[in-house]
DNA sequence: CCTCCATTTGCAAATGATTTGCATTTATAT
DNA sequence: ATATAAATGCAAATCATTTGCAAATGGAGG
């Protein structure tokens, strides 16, 4: 059982159904595991069906995220990235200069005390660690 | 020298005019220190000086942005939030059903070995840490 | 105080990512 | 094979943000 047919069982059974849009939008992520813009994955997308449609592939990340397959990354840039969700706990350094992002493993989060979450009766469910500055090539430029 | 004539003298000092729609958009978030949309700002403003226009509020949002005044939040909602950049640096919860945002002094970036930063060149400027989840309120409804 | 001029403002319109309505098509349970 | 709920394609709507431009204004220098 690979990560696909995973992903394609979680649509079934929620009730969603498998369509050839689907897939090639799923198979977009598992042939390169990265972080890409709507428009990014729409431009992969159209070399397998040139004729679906945008707004197919947006519904889809939207329906995507609901259930937990990939993640929408809400960068300071203000555009959408979507990346599959990995076993491995990531976050991400992002280039003021050129909008590089790359994925980083360290999780400041595993150590943290979280009595103020407490006091604040705040129930954690997900969070957002990103770091900003200016990658190897930017930083030379500067 | 209070915080407002602090940002009054940074205009200046920077080759900007300390305009009437200035004074009131700085006042606005001494006087109640939070984050605020754009939106909201404007509507503070408003009740100041009733001809003020909306671009007016964003370009200077972004100005102060840009003399380190303030801070412009991304979160998840797509909507920018700005906050006065207090002496305190700190981070923020957000809720993910009501959308209320609140400050969380912990920083994990403090104790972070940043190996994995120098490995891959980086040099960092800011980070943004948030945690999603249920706030007290909503988190009864659940 | 007055003048000049770069900066700023108000306004209205453009942008661009995201979202939606709806008629048509499709997957799949039976 | 058929029924039908879900999904798609298309075009148009949204909505936060951004921009162009003519008119207004702050403040440096007289």
């Amino acid at each position: 059982m690979n990560k696909i047919n995973d992903i394609e069982s979680t649509l079934k059974s929620q009730g969603y159904k498998l369509t050839g849009q689907r897939r090639i939008i799923i198979d977009a992520f598992e042939q390169c595991p990265a972080h890409y813009t709507a428009q990014e994955i729409f431009e992969k997308v159209k070399t397998q069906n040139a004729s679906i449609n945008f707004s197919t592939v947006y519904r889809n990340l939207e329906l995507l995220c609901k259930l937990g397959v990939i993640h929408k990354l809400n960068i300071s840039s203000g555009i959408n990235h979507f990346e599959l969700k990995h076993d491995s706990h990531h976050h991400h350094v992002i280039c003021v200069k050129c909008g590089d992002m790359q994925s980083i493993d360290l999780c400041p989060y595993s150590n943290l005390e979280n009595k103020e979450l407490e006091e604040l009766g705040f129930v954690p469910i997900e969070h957002k660690f990103e770091i900003y500055g200016y990658c190897k090539l930017c930083s030379k430029d500067n």
